[in-house]
This record gives structure tokens, sequence and C-alpha cells, in this order.
DNA sequence: TTCGCCATGTAATAGGTTACATGATTGC
DNA sequence: GCAATCATGTAACCTATTACATGGCGAA
């Protein structure tokens, strides 16, 4: 039961469980996959690890199957739930970082237009993904989800801005 | 000299070692923090760590003083030079992540119009230092640091945009 | 009934974060 | 010559990444 620090990953595990109900490791990473899991993503194995910490600290509870697979079932306990709560409420001090590889080789000299080119249409990819899921409505009920994928997308388009201005320029006209 | 993989981090140190010349990890350190540290932060430890481990596998070469503090300085070797332009032009898989602990909340649910503004706030403040550099031409002598710059220019503005109008949505017109 | 894939879990290792520790330098 | 601050390094701990391992189940 000891109150260790929460991570970012333990609030993403904590909010699935939520939203989840009761759920094994393996549920909540098909869900993260298809959720969150694009602007935070998380490998699988950390759920799992995650999950056994926060049982650990009482923000979960376990229950395991006794025949067959042994399959793991986490539900938020009591704990989990204030914890995840007062999270909601806290104003997160951190800002994102960009960390982007492509900007990475941009600023230690990589030849700006061939990187550019291939940039923009990793981004035009990734832009259409997500307007695909805005249009389905992906919405999973909530509002969070689709307001998260409407910045993801405004993000996107300022990544698209960029590149592209950077293919262009000098380009002949 | 075991070939073990590069990672984000080696680049960043070899770009640096690169653009500084022979240099200590706190001086590299410290050139970080001023430049591509805001995009793509590396605690300090973590310079003297990856230093470390270049020099083992004969990315950097280690100069050590005899007497008194002991400094480490290092240096590239035709290896590490090698390694980082090839980097450079080898098309990078990856697409950046979004990461924002902002948008982890709004996505599990935290209250929109409080959550926004106080994001809003924050990167408004992180615009201006950007465009505080961009003006003071915090270049290095070289171009890939103002077009990063730019790009981060783009994306708080993207931040901004996003904030904004969920700050304002059913806003008392 | 066997092949292949989905479901489920775990281990090993590397990497990152935080905090601590102390040697030089410089302004007063 | 002392206090404050910069320079420099390290240790402990936690997290994340990668790869491996195997059980069930459905289709052919």
């Amino acid at each position: 039961m000891a109150t260790a620090q929460l991570t970012p990953t333990s609030y993403i595990v904590l909010g699935l469980v939520e939203t989840a109900g009761d759920a094994t490791p393996y549920e909540l990473a098909r869900r993260l996959a298809g959720g969150i899991g694009n602007l935070w993503p998380v490998p699988r194995s950390q759920v799992y690890a995650e999950s056994e910490r926060l049982a650990g600290s009482g923000h979960l509870e376990l229950t395991q199957e006794r025949a067959g697979r042994r399959r793991r079932t986490y539900s938020l306990t009591s704990r989990g739930s204030a914890a995840l709560d007062l999270w909601r409420r806290v104003r997160a001090r951190a800002l994102p970082d960009l960390r982007d590889p492509g900007l990475l080789q941009l600023y230690f000299g990589a030849e700006a237009k061939g990187l550019a080119s291939g940039r923009l249409a990793q981004h035009r990819a990734r832009l259409s993904d997500y307007e695909e899921l805005l249009e389905r409505g992906e919405a999973e009920g909530r509002p969070g989800p689709m307001l998260a994928l409407r910045a993801a997308v405004l993000h996107e388009r300022a990544s698209i801005e960029f590149w592209s201005e950077l293919a262009a320029e000098g380009e002949p006209s």
C-alpha cells in the first residue's frame, strides 16, 4: 500500500479501468490502442506492469482466476477513483515536448528539402487517419476523446504547414 | 567497442559534440539547455551517461585530465561522425507523439473550461519565449536551429488555437 | 486435428529521473 | 577569507522497450 508517485502512465491505466469497468490488462491495452494510445503511446507490457503497481498501492484491486488462464482482472478501488478525480482537477504543470525525430535531424543539419517531403507525406497520412476517426465519431460516448482528437488534428495541420513551407522554399516557381 | 543501437539521445549528444568541438558533458548540457533541449529535453545526468556509452562504442573519444578536477573531454571520432552523417540522411520512421498532460486530462474527463484557460496561459507564455528567441536570432550560425524554432512556434499556435476555442465554447456571448 | 492467429503473461536489459555530493571561482 | 554560485560528477531507483513464451480457439 506504499504511496508512490503516480505518473501519466498511471492515470492512463486508471482512466482506462474507469471507463472499461473491470478489465484485464490485455483488454486495457486493446482500448488504449484504439484511443489515447495514438496520442500517448504506452506499450502493452507497461500496462501489465503499471496495473500491478497500482494494485500494490491500493488504487486497483486484483482478482485472479484460479483455473485455466489465470487471468488477472483489475477494478478501480475508491482510492483509485479519488486519485483520478483529484488529478483531473489539478492543473498540470508540464507542457508537451515536441520530440520530433525529423525536427531533430533538421536541427542538426539534415538536408531540408528531402526531409521535408518525406515528413510531409507521413503527416498527411496520419492526418487522414485522424480525420476518418473524427468522422466515424469514435467518441466512445464521452466528449474527451473527441476533443483530444481535434487537438491532434490541429497539430497535424501545423506539422503539414511547416514541412510544406520547407519543401516549397526556394522551389523553382 | 560494442555496437549498440543509437537512440535519439545519442544523436543529440553526437550533434552537440560536432558543433561544439571537444567538450565536457557539462558544456554539452549547457548548450542543450539553450537550444534543442527546449524541443527535446535530455537531463544533464543523461548527457554524462550517454557520452560514456558513446565513448564505449567508439563514437566519441574521451580525454580525461590527470590532475585537479579530472574533467572529461569528449571529441567526435570518425566513426561518430559517420554515424551522424548517416542518420541525417536516413528517413526517420517515427512521427512525434503528442504526449500532452493537459490533453490527457481532457481525454479522461477533466472539466474543459478551466483546464483550457490554464493551458492557454501556459502556451502563450511559451510562445512568447520562442518568438523572442526567433527575433534575437539565436541561430547559432546554422539554419537548422532557426527552422526547428519556426516549427515550435507553429505548434504553439496550434495549441493556442485549440485551447482558446475550447475556452470560448459555450461562452456567454 | 492441425495451423494460425488472438489472448495473455513475463523476463532481461537499457534508459531516464531525482537527488545527492563536492571541487573551483568570484564578488564582496 | 567567506558566502554564494557555477562546474562537475555519481548513485539509486524507477520506467520503458524488446523480445520471448505459451494457452485457447476457430477454420479448413
